[in-house]
DNA sequence: TAAATTTGGTTTATAATGTAAACTTGTTTA
DNA sequence: TAAACAAGTTTACATTATAAACCAAATTTA
């Protein structure tokens, strides 16, 4: 009847994170907290684990002598946005 | 940028039961258990919140000898699961 | 140049949440 | 009348989400 909702996805700010890299090829850190208006630290947090489950990269490097967090989506990650979005149509509808 | 997230709609379990309860006028606890898969001590909470925001009306009486719990949608409820389908609206785009 | 501030984060403490197991109350069945 | 069943509720526990506190390096200010 009802899909089965990812859970690391049914999330408000992982989503958001994701519904952002799905729509661009990188993003940093400071661009994902601007678009997202979350907190560093909870931002800091849900990236581990998007990470951790493999949906996103996550590269630490620097910009001159500042350093710079880059995530990009990975295929995977791609893949749980589309499902979790099709799964959601079980419940609103289209 | 995302609009917010109503934390009472975003629950698999209560968007599961909002979502049966907007397209029916009433269901009994029995049906919303087969509906969604649930277990009972989950859903009997999760009532209880949905219940407590104005979002959903549960009365309680019998049928025959069987205490018989049932649940209707109200106005605030059917507004606020609109405005939750629209707000999910900015994470996935329609 | 020493102190204060800013930048870009991470760690950790706490509160809220979701969930199933255990329990209750009453009914039916063997 | 004891056991099983039905319809829920309560409670205990584990997981989450979140912000506050923290850290290190660079920059600005006095």
């Amino acid at each position: 009847m009802f899909d089965k909702l990812d859970p690391l996805l049914h999330s408000e700010l992982r989503l958001a994170v994701m519904s952002v890299l799905v729509g661009t090829d990188e993003a940093d850190f400071v661009y994902l907290r601007q678009q997202t208006g979350a907190t560093a630290g909870n931002l800091s947090v849900q990236l581990d684990k998007l990470s951790a489950a493999g949906y996103i990269t996550v590269e630490k490097g620097f910009q001159g002598k500042k350093p710079r967090t880059t995530c990009r989506i990975t295929d995977a990650g791609r893949t749980a946005f589309e499902s979790y979005v099709e799964a959601l149509r079980s419940y609103i509808g289209q």
